[in-house]
DNA sequence: TGAATTATGTATCGATCAACACAGAAAGCA
DNA sequence: TGCTTTCTGTGTTGATCGATACATAATTCA
């Protein structure tokens, strides 16, 4: 199926993770399109024809960002044959990816448009969506912990989503701080340690 | 000691609250100075001749954060019995102040300026600095917990001190995406559920 | 080959950014 | 009463923001 007029000179999916990785790195309004163009090796009007706006730039550069960085975080949650080594491994995985060198520390989710404003609602929402979809993918491995008897009846699961979110939330704030793998690997034990105590009686 | 010239006809402090405000709502680039002086209901020569810059004003305003809404937390931190209980208190303080109604939530500290410029990097050393200094003070409670023989002597304070202030910092976020009080209380549930099996074994 | 279509590069748009020039106003000091 | 000092309001600065106009280049279709 041929193309009509003339064909972009450039990679338009490797433009975009190149859009990515600036918004992960400076935010989304941190991110100019002077950066991002840059960046992505193009003229303003090639990103304007080719993704629309900023903010459907934006837009596309998350689904990139959940689909390459988040698939092993998300993989580990889903595979770990208990929902203790799902949980654990969930925050393993994210200690690592926040901690790759060469990279922006910490999740383009969580950090990507933390302050809402009346010309960005649309990017916020977008963030609070995904974030809330994370913590409804810990919640199900959590109930299905549950389900198979490994937790109590009265575990609560919405308590431990709650708080297991949040952790890796701050993990984001604390990678970019410029904490190590092993700094990240702390906040991981101590998560982990009120396993135990959530599992043994019940959360809390 | 009366002043030669001209006298401010504003509160020079007053304006600094309400400065910290919108710092608080917007985050350092976020908020302009168009935003900052019809807040403080002065215009542009005023706050520059008054504050310097935006970026000595946000210094300031992240002073006065410290003093006015930091007390709270962190009195509750030094004056509770046991490091059990300061621990707890100093989250359910973060938990009471995160989602108080008519102000911005989460931490200016915390979510002030998360991305690094090389026009602000004074800003994010700033905050950066702070959120060192509430480890700090975490570990130190700690550490005198160990002291004074409540928490046993393996008891690794520094594990524990990075895990509370990272879930203190995940809190920020969980309050930015609209978390009830409730909501922000299961955290702490979840946080508090970990000292069991700390206190108990040396950090996991 | 020529018309239609799409991408590219240059150059720029109006808006807004942080910051300030300037003149007049309001105080203390002589 | 001047004189000095400091603050205030108007207006503006150059830079940068996100986003396009426009002419040209490169392709498909007829």
């Amino acid at each position: 199926m041929p193309e009509r007029g003339r064909p972009r000179t450039f990679d338009r999916t490797a433009a975009l993770r190149r859009a990515m990785e600036v918004f992960w790195a400076k935010g989304y309004e941190g991110a100019s399109i002077s950066d991002l163009t840059a960046a992505m090796g193009i003229n303003s009007p090639s990103l304007y024809a080719a993704f629309g706006s900023k903010e459907a730039l934006f837009l596309e550069a998350t689904e990139l960002y959940t689909q390459v960085e988040g698939t092993d975080i998300w993989s580990a949650l889903e595979k770990a044959p208990t929902a203790r080594q799902a949980v654990e491994r969930f925050l393993r995985q994210t200690a690592r990816a926040y901690s790759q060198t060469g990279r922006p520390q910490g999740c383009l989710i969580a950090l990507g448009a933390l302050h809402q404003d009346s010309s960005r609602g649309a990017i916020c929402d977008d963030l609070r969506r995904r974030r809330a979809e994370n913590r409804e993918a810990l919640l199900r491995r959590l109930e299905r912990g549950v389900a198979e008897g490994e937790l109590p009846a009265d575990f609560d699961c919405g308590t431990a989503a709650t708080f297991y979110a949040t952790v890796q939330h701050g993990m984001s704030i604390q990678a970019r701080d410029g904490a190590s793998r092993s700094a990240l690997l702390e906040t991981v034990a101590g998560a982990m340690a009120a396993w135990i105590a959530m599992a043994s009686t019940g959360a809390a």
